[in-house]
DNA sequence: CTTATGACCCTGA
DNA sequence: GTCAGGGCCATAA
């Protein structure tokens, strides 16, 4: 039931950075749910390079983004993902994450 | 055009 | 639970 998808670059950046904007304080997501939920099903990576480019001064909850394996997609040690679990415990979420949380506060709802 | 790379994901061992 | 392999798809060189 799948076939390529067609979109602009700009079309495809909007959907993705509006999707983003509307995971709840307090909710995570996966890159993958994201790509979906934006229409863009099995454009992960894509969601993920999204995320890197973003500008400094960004409002996008990056943060609230996590692998689909229920931790962050950072090198253990590197400053950003320091950050990143900062940010998520300031949250309310436990030091470890794990997949058992991660569909505890998953968005968007899983049916 | 071909390769390499990446804030990914699923499956199986 | 962890780990490797293959699949995935846009970008960069």
């Amino acid at each position: 039931m799948s076939m390529p998808i067609t979109f602009s670059e700009h079309e495809f950046k909007d959907n993705v950075l509006s999707t983003l904007n509307a995971i709840p304080k307090g909710s995570l997501s996966t890159y993958g749910a994201i790509a979906k939920a934006a229409g863009y099903s099995g454009y992960a990576r894509q969601v993920g390079y999204i995320l890197k480019n973003l500008p400094e001064h960004s409002t996008i909850p990056w943060h609230r983004v996590i692998n689909a394996q229920g931790r962050s997609s950072f090198s253990p040690g590197s400053e950003r993902h320091a950050a990143q679990c900062a940010r998520l415990i300031s949250e309310g979420h436990p030091e470890t994450l794990g997949k058992a949380h991660l569909t505890t506060v998953f968005w968007p709802i899983f049916l």
